[in-house]
Order: structure tokens, then C-alpha cells, then sequence
DNA sequence: TAAATGTTGTTATAACAACAACAACAAGTG
DNA sequence: CACTTGTTGTTGTTGTTATAACAACATTTA
């Protein structure tokens, strides 16, 4: 668990991301190891230098972290980790709470000149922010969705919301291979192996490209190795050169079985 | 919302509870207000120093909570506040779980002399933590609890939990006053309204004592203001002190309707 | 078209705050 | 008296804030 350096060094991290300094979190972990320890046995099992210690303690009784009997020598229990981690993380996760609300009402009334935003290319790096921002971009789409890409990068990032498309909404994909049921609305369409490594836009994982009511393009274009990254626009240049690529794919593309 | 400068400051603290430096919050507020902002616009809108702006920037896009467009000059959007807010929560939570696995593993082979626990008298600081231990002695007891307190505290700590105890605990609470049903197993005493206020151990909301066992004692001695305090011991000595105390008082006590 | 001006992006430096680390001393205890 | 405990002050380190300066680029002006 902890007993390896990189574990320690991950759990002291961690402690100090909810709010507790380098001292703080070795003082209570050694707590956690002895039961009415002094504040130089503290010194002694921590390593924090024992000057250092008795303030340390005082902060950590403030934040109900440890709990201490005025005899002399003074000696200091800790609260159990569950109740120790809860309590930090519930300070947190309240004002986060609360910011998450005061940051919404600004949110919410944006101003200014809607600038850029439709000729705009954004870069979105990281799997799991492009995922994310292909969801919100599927959820909104109130015409059409065409794709081209992987089928495990589709599996993990459009297939599962197309159950949550509205009914009038037309979906072409098309892909280097398919397996599953398909509603009636849902056209897919194979590359023949030879084409998937020929061209740019090849069919490994880490490429593909979504467009949604042929207003809204997302590109992957991330290396072979290393976060994904994808570009997105609204730009109309950006738009159609995607389509006219996106109309040739699928005159040479084959129906799914 | 954020409009008052308390609260404003509010969202900044809980922003850097959640990581972000004071630049790094401000910077992504003012990007929540303008979309597609260059780092000039960022720097009028937020106050951060025009040159401070670019690496602040630069952070927020490596914590995906800031996308970018490689324009000339370049421009910005802010992941909406759920998601931002999200993901900054998401890193603190994962790393409070591996602590918390971490920390009860280290707690769980505590070692050492259990010096000083049954001998000490511990100091408990706040009406929650307070509750939090009464909670857990009356959940561990396995013969008697005997209370001495007012009815609003009880109802608070104590009460709640008796739903819980086993059926051969023996439980007598002396109190100011009574309201609703108790368990056959539960005897209610009341003290006469003359004695509340001449005591040491009054009858109001701040004074109490619990005795788990007769083997752990806790007892209220907070101020009549301020935050809640309460000792604890297991110490013989302090228990039987308080178990005659307890004695006497019942004698005076009469029966709850 | 060239020069002047303004904007953008980057880097370096100084100041500040908080924490870590250490030294020293007084008070208390055995 | 020697040792332990508790407290305080100082120094060093680190990261952030705040500012100055400069180069490169873009736009405007003559």
C-alpha cells in the first residue's frame, strides 16, 4: 500500500491536494501508526523536525484532524481515515459546489461579440475532452450526423448516444468495420481494407471525422502515439472541405454487411 | 451570485481549494464571460497582467479547462463551469480514495504501547465532531449507556442511535424534558426545573455527560458561546467521578410521564 | 513602399507569501 | 542538575504575483 516511495510520495500528494502541507500529512499519517503519541515521538516516526511539530499539531486539531490530551507530555490521537479524508474532501467539494454555481450564473449571461467562434479552428486535446465535446456536439444536432472513423473509436465516443437521437435525425458512418444492429436512421457504410492506410484520414484509431447538421466539423487528428488531439470549427471553409472529402469517401465505400 | 465581492472572493478561494492559482481562477472566470477572448481581451476583462496571461493561459489549456484557437492573435474558450468544476473535483476525489486506502491500511496495523488512551483525558473540539464520537461509542456499546443532558442534544446525538443498540442494552438518560416514545429498554428520567441552572453540569444545550460501558465517559463543558467542547476519557478515575455524579443526580431525578 | 506605430508573445527580474528547516531559549520535570 | 517539553525567532526554499523589457509581427500612416 503505502510502504513503497512512490505510494508515500502519491498518498502525501494526495493530502496536500485536499489542503494539507508537506508537514501536515506526514504528521497525521504518522498519528495514524501510534495511539497517544507525544509530540516527540511524532518528530521521531515523521521526521518532521520536532520544533516544527507543535504548530503542526495545533492546525491539525483546527481542522479536526487529530485530537489532543492536555497532559505533559501532550500526546495527540488521529482521527480515523475515513473520517479524516471525509471531512477534507467535504470542505472542498462544498465550495466547489458553490463555485460551480456562481460560475454558471456568469456562464450564463456571456456578452460580447460572438467572435471568431464560426471561423474559428479550436484545438481540443486529450481523449476524453474530445469524447466529451463529440457528446455534446451529437446531443444538439437536430438534422444530421455523418462520420467517419474506427468503429472502437465510434463505439466509445457516438455509438452509444445515437440511442438518444431524435427520430428525424439521419447518422452515415462510415467505418473499417461494424458489428451490431443499426436503427433505420443509422446508414453505414465500409472501407475496403486497402483504403484504410492510404489516405490521411486513415482508418487507424487515432484518426476520423465528424460532422453534425453539416455545420459542425471535428477532426481527429492526433499522432500515432501520444493524447489524441482534434481540431473543431464551424468555419464553412473548414466545413465544406470536410464534406467534399466526406462525399468522395463515401462514393468508394461499400454498405455494411 | 459571484456579483458581490464576498462571494466573488468565495468563488476565487474555492477555485484554489480546487487547484487553480488566484491567476489561473480569475483568468478562467473572465473566460466564462467572453467567448473566444484574446489574451489582451483576458488580461482588460480579468485584471491579471497582459504578460502573466499567456502562461496562465497555457496552465488552464493543460488542465483542459481552456481550449485554444492558434489564430493571430490567438483566442480562448473556457470548458463550460460543469465540466471544469468537474474535473478539477474528479483528479482531488481519485487521489482522497487512494489516500483513504493507503492511510487505513497504515491505521489498521497500528502498533506501539496503548499508552495512554484508558489514562488520558481527550479535548473534542465542535458540535460535529462531538456528535460524531458519541455516535461511534453508542454504536460500540455493549451493556449500558447512561446520559445526562438536554433534550435538544440528545435529540441531536444520542436519540437517533438508540434505534440502533442491541436488545440487552441498558439505557437511562436524565434529562430537562421529554418528548415522543421510548423503548422498554430505555429509562427517562427528569430532573426538576430548579435544578437545571444550579449545577455545574446544567441542563443547557451546551452541558452533558455520556457514559458508554461504564467504562467511557464523555462530557460537555463548552462554553455557554462559541464552539462545542467535550472530554473524554477512559480513565477509571474519571469515569467513577462521573458515574457518582451520576448516581446522585438520578436520585433527584422523577420519572417521565 | 517605407517608416512609424501598435499589438502580440516571450522572457527576465523583483517582490511577496507561505512553507520548510534550523537554532536558541525558557519553563517544567524527574 | 540533566533532560524534556514547549515556544519563538530566523533563515532558506519554493511558487506565485507583479512588473519591465524586448523581439517579432501586424497595421496604419505619410
Amino acid at each position: 500500500m503505502a510502504d513503497s516511495p512512490e505510494n508515500f510520495a502519491d498518498t502525501i500528494e494526495s493530502l496536500k491536494s485536499l489542503g494539507l502541507t508537506k508537514y501536515e500529512a506526514l504528521v497525521y499519517i504518522a498519528l495514524l501508526k501510534v495511539e497517544g503519541a507525544s509530540a516527540t515521538e511524532i518528530h521521531e516516526i515523521s521526521g518532521v523536525p520536532r520544533a516544527s511539530v507543535y504548530p503542526v499539531l495545533d492546525r491539525l486539531v483546527q481542522k479536526s484532524l487529530v485530537t489532543v490530551s492536555h497532559s505533559t507530555p501532550r500526546r495527540y490521537n488521529a482521527a480515523p481515515p475515513d473520517e479524516g479524508i471525509e471531512r477534507l474532501l467535504r470542505d472542498i467539494r462544498e465550495g466547489a459546489d458553490r463555485a460551480r454555481e456562481a460560475l454558471i450564473a456568469i456562464y450564463e449571461k456571456r456578452s460580447g461579440p460572438d467572435r471568431g467562434s464560426q471561423e474559428l479552428i479550436w484545438s481540443i486535446h486529450g481523449d476524453e475532452n474530445i469524447r466529451t465535446r463529440i457528446a455534446d456536439l451529437a446531443l444538439h444536432a437536430t438534422e444530421s450526423i455523418v462520420a467517419v472513423s474506427s468503429f472502437p473509436f465510434l463505439k466509445r465516443s457516438l455509438l452509444p448516444l445515437l440511442e438518444k437521437t431524435g427520430p428525424d435525425m439521419s447518422v452515415v458512418i462510415i467505418t473499417d468495420h461494424w458489428e451490431g444492429k443499426t436503427r433505420d436512421s443509422v446508414t453505414v457504410r465500409l472501407l475496403p481494407a486497402a483504403i484504410h492506410n492510404a489516405k490521411p484520414l486513415s482508418m487507424r484509431d487515432t484518426a476520423g471525422m465528424f460532422i453534425f447538421d453539416q455545420k459542425k466539423a471535428l477532426v481527429l487528428m492526433g499522432p500515432e502515439k501520444g493524447p489524441l488531439t482534434a481540431l473543431y470549427s464551424e468555419s464553412p471553409g473548414f466545413i465544406s472541405f470536410f464534406l467534399r472529402y466526406f462525399t468522395f469517401i463515401e462514393e468508394i465505400a461499400g454498405d455494411a454487411p
